[in-house]
DNA sequence: CACACTATAACGATGCGTGAGAGTGG
DNA sequence: TCCACTCTCACGCATCGTTATAGTGT
């Protein structure tokens, strides 16, 4: 019996996952995906459409392609299933964490941006039609 | 009177700022801050202290160096305080929805990241001395 | 002489965007 | 003939890190 009819073409493929033709084509030049071909054309199987999967997914959690191409090359080796998820589960511990800091670092900033805008509007609020304006050029 | 004793060579401004030179010479091709010459090399004036520590709290903020650039310019240009002013507010209730929004999809992220990771680890547990692996690769 | 500090130049990494120019199928 | 889709270069952007190589002052 012949491929599963799931070959399918580059534009096709972008529609389903909402990406470019340049991104499919760089994450092949990476090696995470490698869709067959149809002369010079790629085809996208099951498999690829799988994997591209994970990278988005990933992608959205913050690992970088590299970690990304790492963790699916656990999957290929697939030697033991318990490696591969433990490896993972450790890789995806440390990109909590990570995240994590980066959510609290945003958050701080965020207090800290709000805080500064309402200082520059008041002063904006109390400068609108008042007399000279101070010094407040130590700045540059 | 001489320059108010602020020349500071490139080495004493990354210690204090916590950069690296490459940085302030990236910095200074960007145009961002301008230290004086003495022969080749830099000497950063009390200006150059002020602007760059604008500069780094834009980046905690996510700004790019492009909108810090044009931050700075309308420092400079300052014809009237209150445009100035308007326009920095401006950028800052933008970037900051910007930033609200990063948050909340961090957020997200981090709860299904979570998720996953339980699952996974859920799965670790009850496979770890279980009997053989059941059908979990129709991933890769 | 050595050692610390500085300088320029230029390539590398990340994750693609954005053409240019050409081919192929309907 | 034309249109839509695809292909392969190949440069550009942002933000520096990282050598390599050389000069200068103490």
């Amino acid at each position: 019996m012949p491929v599963p009819q799931s070959l399918t073409p580059i534009g096709t493929m972008c529609a389903e996952f909402g990406v470019t033709p340049r991104t499919l084509r760089f994450y092949e030049a990476k090696e995470l995906i490698a869709p067959v071909r149809d002369g010079q054309r790629r085809l996208y199987t099951r498999r690829c459409r799988a994997r591209l999967k994970l990278i988005l997914q990933g992608r959205r959690f913050g690992f970088s392609l590299e970690e990304i191409r790492q963790l699916l090359d656990l999957y290929d080796i697939g030697d033991q299933q318990v490696t591969q998820m433990t490896r993972t589960c450790e890789l995806a511990r440390e990109r909590l964490r990570a995240m994590e800091g980066q959510r609290d670092e945003l958050t701080a900033a965020i207090a800290e941006l709000k805080e500064r805008l309402a200082e520059g509007e008041r002063l904006l609020a109390e400068r609108r039609g008042a007399a000279a304006p101070a010094t407040v050029r130590e700045l540059t």
